[in-house]
DNA sequence: CGCGCACCTGTCCGACCGGACAGGTCCGGC
DNA sequence: GCCGGACCTGTCCGGTCGGACAGGTGCGCG
């Protein structure tokens, strides 16, 4: 059970959480975590994810005190094939506790994949994984600290925790911030009905202009979103927010 | 200042708005709100913004016992051209007290909107908004009560609660879940190049293929897509996800 | 050993696009 | 009153695309 402390701490902490919108006061948030819960060494990464929830590749590695030398191995050895918390993450909408783990997987490898972690002095620790919004990306944290799991304030504080730092790092990665050109109203409208698959003809109808106005509009908001093609244009639109979804 | 219950219920409703992603479930997160606060009457919707964060319609309204009376009055007057609230939304962060405005916005026509609102039943609420990431849209809540905003304590759990009300909203919007055909590596490979703006044979070059082989790609992709072109299926690929962001 | 599937390649043709040329109206601001 | 901007229209042409025809290899699975 938590304390009243505890509850302002971590609601305060979720609440600074949303401010967060770099990559330095990400490093900081993360610090401030490690602050209320004994957590030593942390690694997060962006994950790429394919269809399966895969991971294909990762970015944006952000390590405090995580042992490289681990890291390594685990790459150079595949371990991600045996890791239990590797197959069910993304899956899972709460942290994955190492201990937990080690009781529910017990087959030879994974024994041997425990001992091998424990070498490097992770014990007790979580790991934790969620797509962010229309990506296909994924946050992954890798936290690890000696009494980090062992107390129940400590596991309840990082399962409130952890989706917020998941979110501060979606607004992180998707850098939502950026200074894009203004379109006009009838630009946008265009861009709207390219995004449905319609051609130059097909929107005039529906704007009741002639087909050369179309594609007036589209030549110039190709021109101010800098884009070589009516489709690059949409694809820039939308991911700048500046169309919707269909 | 908060009690330890009134920690827990707000970080419990915090962590219960993670798991929403239906319009049903959003309704019930919202009643829930207002067992923790006085909340009488609620109107939320999903407000379209123009580049200056102007409202140019709405959508998906949710009101629970908010005046109809009022909000066709507040359209027909062209009442959010007077509502400090209104000017203020999407800007700030946090909720917007009604009773804060009141003391610092009192031209005559602000005083004259207030006793408007007065004769409606709506003395004491908050407004909040906040743009989808990514989106040319935001969340628009509107919530009354007679003792709402006149405790501190409520003011408190509105502050820390209403991010994650707005995030919630976002999922239901945004509609995460749903069902896409799966595309093959290549596939997904060659709509990630269309979406800068490449053409056949210019991707063509990037994989090591014959045009012809783009082109090919890029017809399966359409077709599992169900887009009558490629800036369609690259679209739907970035709606669903399936491709990321450049 | 087929069967399906991912992957790759070719040709043809009508439709569509991108970029260049050219022109016009309407409206708000200096 | 002039200037800039949004908005609209036209023609021409080379390049690209969409859809149809045709074919091929390699791999896993029953």
């Amino acid at each position: 059970m938590l304390s009243k402390g505890d509850l302002i701490a971590v609601l305060d902490l979720i609440d600074h959480a949303q401010s967060v919108g770099t990559e330095e006061q990400f490093h900081g948030l993360m610090k401030m975590a490690a602050q209320l819960v004994p957590i030593e060494k942390t690694h997060v990464s962006v994950a790429r994810l394919d269809a399966g929830n895969a991971i294909v590749g990762t970015s944006r590695r952000i390590s405090i005190d995580y042992p490289d030398a681990w890291l390594t191995h685990y790459r150079e050895q595949g371990l991600i094939r045996v890791d239990p918390a590797a197959r069910l993450l993304f899956r899972a909408e709460r942290p994955l506790i190492w201990a937990d783990l080690r009781k529910r997987y017990r087959k030879a490898s994974e024994q041997a994949f425990y001992n091998s972690a424990h070498d490097f002095g992770l014990d007790q620790g979580f790991s934790f994984g969620a797509r962010f919004m229309r990506s296909a990306s994924a946050s992954f944290f890798s936290c690890a600290g000696q009494e980090l799991t062992s107390h129940q304030r400590h596991v309840l504080v990082i399962r409130y925790l952890l989706p917020h730092l998941h979110a501060s790092l979606s607004k992180v990665h998707l850098g939502l911030l950026k200074q894009v050109p203004a379109l006009t109203p009838r630009e946008i409208e265009v861009l709207n009905w390219l995004k449905f698959g319609k051609t130059n003809w097909e929107v005039s109808i529906q704007l009741n202009v002639s087909e050369r106005a179309v594609k007036f509009h589209v030549e110039n908001a190709m021109r101010k979103l800098n884009a070589s093609n009516r489709l690059q244009a949409v694809a820039i639109a939308l991911s700048q927010g500046l169309i919707e979804w269909g």
